[in-house]
DNA sequence: GTTGAGCGTT
């Protein structure tokens, strides 16, 4: 029969009864349901007056000699979720609270149990505080899961309390982090730290950045973000008056474009750069779908030729084999050892477990090192070559026009790069070129 | 009906 255990976060703390089975063990989930990230319990042995472990297997949690008793058990959370001393996960907030940028960001939920639903996920997470977005991502066809998901608080705070820890859903331990962050759980914790300590990492003052889904851009290159922005990760029923009706609350749209067919992405124009860049790199809710805004690439240039700008950022070795690949073309690499010769810029992004020597960052800091002179400009050599006449008149983008799907994705991982002096035929068709040398003032709409 | 590292139809 189902008996009522008393559980505590703390000795210190009030314990709250928890319902066993009714085969008198106590299902970690129950627990977890009350202890969000709670992986075991312990008690205090009054007769040696040391801690006890709870036998767990398979999420089950078993009676100390086949009774609770009427021990308080303390629950037991994952080490990483450990605070001691003055570190700095002792109370994550406080060292958070001094990024310049705290809004809230969509968060990748992985290794969801196949039979998690959206309902599970939102019933688990509004533990945390309210949820505004709660997706499992499937199979198109079969509807199966692929064992992730994304969420979203609408609070920051929930946000940061979410990604510290571990979550039990359905029987199963899930990370929770910032997409396309490379984060294991074992360096998310860390990454707090190391962002809030980053100014002595960085190669440009952290104050003068803003953090845009936890990656950096430095101010100077802010300015190089047009009117319009790209919308990423549209789906078909988001139809231009939705765009326009959404967006017009942070400003005046002059323009929106969805390409035909369908390509899951639309710009969107303001009168105004101000409303534009206050919204690159912000996820944004609009009908249920959570989009993507970025900075819209110029769509050709006087000077290098037509642009990208946001590509999905290293992942994994696609990071490193980008910026290998930087090294080898030398001069952005070499010029960010120069500005910070005692720190290898990849063990930066490492270290930081985050997307920082993406593309777009790149590309950012390229764009202010050149204005500072540290770096050349790209080499005529070096150019992506001009969209041609016909494609200019075809209005739109002349790049993504000629790009498959495929194709753009397999390129994906190394964008910049491949615009940053490359030769290779792929991202010649592929019209990329860097933003640097500061020619916002042509090409930009 | 299987699976278990990843990353949202640019």
């Amino acid at each position: 029969m189902t008996q009522y255990i008393q559980v505590a976060e703390d000795e210190r703390e009030e314990p709250i009864e928890i319902p066993s089975e009714e085969d008198g063990t106590l299902l970690l989930t129950t627990v977890a349901a009350q202890f969000p990230g709670a992986c075991g319990m312990k008690y205090r042995n009054p007769s040696t007056g040391n801690l006890r472990g709870i036998r767990m297997t398979d999420g089950t949690l078993y009676p100390p000699d086949g009774v609770w008793g009427h021990h308080v058990y303390i629950v037991v959370f994952p080490k990483e979720n450990k605070r001691k001393g003055d570190d700095v996960l002792d109370n994550p907030m406080a060292k958070t609270k001094c990024l310049d940028n705290q809004r809230c960001s969509d968060l990748i939920v992985l290794g969801l149990p196949w039979k998690s639903t959206e309902e599970d996920l939102k019933r688990y997470f509004s533990q945390l505080g309210e949820i505004v977005l709660a997706q499992v991502k499937r199979d198109p066809k079969s509807g199966q899961s692929k064992g992730f998901g994304f969420i979203r608080f609408n609070d920051y705070e929930a946000q940061v309390k979410c990604m510290s820890q571990r979550h039990m859903i359905d029987g199963r331990w899930c990370d929770v982090t910032i997409p396309n962050s490379n984060d294991t759980f074992e360096t998310k914790c860390q990454h707090i730290k190391l962002v809030a300590d980053s100014t002595k990492l960085l190669p440009f003052p952290v104050k003068q950045c803003v953090y845009l889904k936890e990656t950096i851009i430095p101010e100077g290159a802010q300015q190089l973000v047009s009117r319009k922005v790209f919308v990423a990760r549209c789906t078909e029923n988001i139809t231009a008056d939705d765009l326009r009706n959404y967006f017009s609350k942070y400003g005046e749209v002059v323009d929106v474009f969805i390409p035909k067919p369908f390509r899951a992405f639309a710009f969107v124009t303001f009168n105004s750069a101000e409303v534009a860049r206050s919204l690159v790199g912000e996820d944004h809710i609009i009908k249920g779908t959570s989009v993507f805004v970025t900075t819209a690439a110029p769509k050709n240039s006087d000077k290098y030729g037509g642009g990208g700008s946001y590509n999905k950022g290293g992942q994994g070795k696609g990071s490193q084999r980008g910026w290998n690949q930087q090294q080898q073309q030398g001069a952005f690499g070499n010029a960010l050892k120069q500005v910070h010769p005692s720190q290898d810029p990849n063990n930066i992004a490492n270290s930081l477990g985050m997307n920082f020597f993406n593309s777009a960052v790149l590309a950012a800091a390229q764009a202010v090192l050149t204005s500072q002179g540290a770096i050349p400009p790209p080499s005529q050599a070096q150019q992506a070559p001009q969209p041609t006449q016909q494609q200019h008149q075809a209005g739109g983008d002349a790049y993504n026009r000629n790009q498959t799907y495929d194709s753009s994705r397999q390129n994906s991982g190394t964008g910049f790069f491949q615009g940053w002096g490359s030769s290779d035929a792929n991202s010649a068709a592929g019209g990329y070129a860097s933003w640097a040398g500061g020619q916002q003032q042509g090409g930009w709409n």
